[in-house]
RNA sequence: CGGGCUGUGGCGCAGCUUGGUUAGCGCGUCGGUCUGGGGGACCGAAGGUCGGAGGUUCAAAUCCUCUCAGCCCGACCA
């Protein structure tokens, strides 16, 4: 193509309102326009870029036997309500009622229509299958952000695995985590796979693919010893022991005016790691004691997944006091019957501990946990700490900022149970399918890769998803010989099957040159007088910078060899 | 949903505190001249209901009220 008949719209500045690396470049080099907040209108450049993406993702999917598939993207009530899950996505589902005043709800995933489809399965000798689509997804978030990092419309490769027994389903994990790897190595991202929690989708394992980023939201647990990993959302990590204080036979209460936090209390002589940090929540409706050691955090997401809630939120001030008696900041469960108590194991068998008495301004001490207070559940409530030891070989652990780029879970027969999908096994009984579902973002595939490839001049796209993979930049447009030495070139290269873009424009050479590189295609193929006078082409690789002079015959082989190696590399 | 912030030509901003000519500046765009190896210079031009509605006033980008939109930080997800 040429530059001078394209729709490349650049920019010098990035918008205000752009801070993440990828979305200021994306936006600047004329990939993506807003529409609103979380819709994305896909410019050429862009759109080339998402359909490298999808391409890998398909060779991938079709070569451990995905077939591909095209589903609405608008499903009808009854089919969410079928699984529960009409209720439990809540007001991330965008839902509309039609002309006839049907409701309707636009896919958010698509366990339930593929899991429809399965139905029509009858014999195990159908089974295993492997089914994906490439559609886009529509999730009403509460927060879109960071360009297409997060938005409400995006682009899925959904696939749903569909096996007899629990070890097929094994079996379809492992393709598609091995299937994972290759994809993310090929667009370029160091993604690493996590442990992680399955969240709302239920399901009895899952991993996510993550890529180190500080443009990411989520944090991971990493050990630079072992190579555990796993989402913070439910990483364990070994406790450094703590010896009890001295206990006493009962609880004693002791006046503390004014003392409302930890810190406070922590200063009046009572360490965090020695008191009960008391949290009350409202748990599906239900006001539920949660107790931690005074310095650790709540990680919800675990108690979430420990209890199966789907609504859980910090208790009114309010509902404490007529529940216990007295505000946040001298509230404990020493006494508490009539609650449900949940406490975090790292309170297992401490004693000495100081916590609230239900009595404003009052607190106890001397309280033995196990002794004194009524737990229904331990449970791991806590989030980790930067620098606990892992669990599994003591080397300390860092958590670092990550970009979820895929996330693959085993969900087991909850979705085929609630829509039939039954075969017979060999011996004639009736078997519930058991499926898995895998999922990848491919915009935010491509942000990540932008976030993880630029520089300050742009970006700096690996060959694989590069939206052209050489520029041939004329110098001179007005100079005969460079236009012929670059329509020559060019020629010589599309004959080659690269994908080359001949920036044609007329102008200054500074600016084709800034623009070039904003853009970010991998190697640039500079054609003016000066090189031309000693036969040849300047050549710069946008990946390293690295520049250097090659022979006008031999400039397109060389070339074209660096763009096909590029493509295997996934570099 | 809680907290912070912003809406002025395509992009980046000033003007608002203390209402008062025709709403400015840089970049970009169009025409022209000179240029031509890292966002060039000069001349000329187009392009704005100042997010929207209501109000105060002789007069509103500016003051008041309401509202909409967008961004960032936290709770949710590919």
């Amino acid at each position: 193509m040429r530059w001078s008949s394209l729709f490349i719209p650049t920019l010098r500045d990035a918008p205000a309102e752009a801070e993440a690396a990828s979305h200021r470049l994306l936006v600047r080099g004329g990939f993506i326009r807003q529409l609103q907040s979380g819709h994305y209108s896909m410019l050429p450049l862009g759109w080339r870029v998402h359909e490298k993406v999808a391409a890998i993702i398909r060779q991938e999917m079709n070569a451990i036997g995905g077939q591909e598939f095209f589903l609405p993207a608008m499903h009808p009530a009854s089919l969410w309500q079928k699984s529960g899950r009409w209720e439990t996505m809540g007001d991330e589902m965008f839902r509309l009622t039609d002309r006839k005043g049907a409701e309707l709800a636009l896919g958010m995933t698509h366990e339930e229509v593929f899991a429809t489809l399965a139905a029509e399965i009858t014999s195990y000798k159908t089974l295993p299958q492997v089914w994906y689509q490439i559609q886009t997804k529509f999730r009403d978030e509460p927060r879109p952000k960071s360009g297409l990092l997060r938005v409400r419309e995006f682009f899925m490769k959904d696939s749903y695995s569909f096996n007899l027994d629990d070890a097929g389903l094994d079996a379809a994990f492992d393709a598609h985590h091995a299937a994972y790897t290759r994809i993310f190595a090929r667009l370029g991202l160091d993604a690493f796979p996590v442990q992680a929690s399955s969240g709302a989708m239920g399901g009895s394992a899952s991993v996510e693919f993550m890529v180190a980023s500080p443009a990411g939201e989520d944090d991971v647990a990493r050990c630079n010893g072992c190579g555990y990993a796993a989402n913070v959302e439910r990483a364990s990590a070994a406790l450094d022991p703590v010896e009890n204080r001295p206990g006493s036979d009962t609880p004693e209460s002791f006046n503390t005016p004014g003392i409302r936090t930890i810190a406070a209390l922590a200063e009046a002589g009572h360490p965090a790691e020695h008191q009960i940090k008391s949290l009350l929540y409202n748990v599906n409706g239900q006001l539920t004691v949660l107790l931690l050691r005074g310095d650790h955090p709540l990680l919800e997401q675990k108690f979430i997944d420990y209890t199966g809630a789907t609504d859980i939120e910090p208790a009114e001030a309010d509902d404490i006091r007529s529940a216990l008696g007295a505000s946040p900041g001298s509230l404990g469960a020493v006494g508490v019957t009539d609650l449900p108590i949940y406490a975090d194991l790292a309170l297992q068998g401490r004693s000495g501990m100081t916590t609230g008495a239900n009595i404003d301004d009052v607190h106890l001490t001397g309280v033995d946990v196990e002794r004194d207070i009524k737990v229904d559940h331990w449970v791991d409530l806590r989030g980790i700490l930067e620098g606990e030891a892992c669990i599994s070989c003591g080397e300390p652990l860092s958590i670092v900022r990550c970009i979820e780029a895929g996330h693959i879970f085993k969900l087991g027969r909850k979705y085929a149970e609630a829509m039939g999908a039954k075969v017979l096994d060999a011996d004639g009984v009736t078997q519930t399918i058991t499926m898995g579902s895998y999922g990848i973002g491919v915009g935010r595939a491509m942000a990540a890769a932008a976030e993880t490839h630029h520089d300050d001049n742009g970006l700096q796209w690996p060959m694989t998803i590069a939206p052209y993979e050489v520029v041939i930049t004329i110098v001179k447009t007005d100079h005969q010989e460079s236009m012929a030495a670059a329509e020559n070139a060019y020629a010589e290269l599309q004959a080659a099957g690269v994908d080359v873009l001949l920036d044609d424009r007329p102008g200054r050479p500074g600016v084709k040159f800034a623009d070039a590189e904003l853009v970010g295609i991998p190697l640039r193929l500079t054609v003016g007088p000066r090189g031309l006078e000693n036969g040849q082409l300047e050549f710069a690789d946008r990946r390293d910078g690295i520049k250097s002079d090659l022979a006008v015959d031999q400039a397109t082989q060389h070339i074209t060899d660096l763009v096909n190696q590029g493509r295997r590399l996934g570099t």
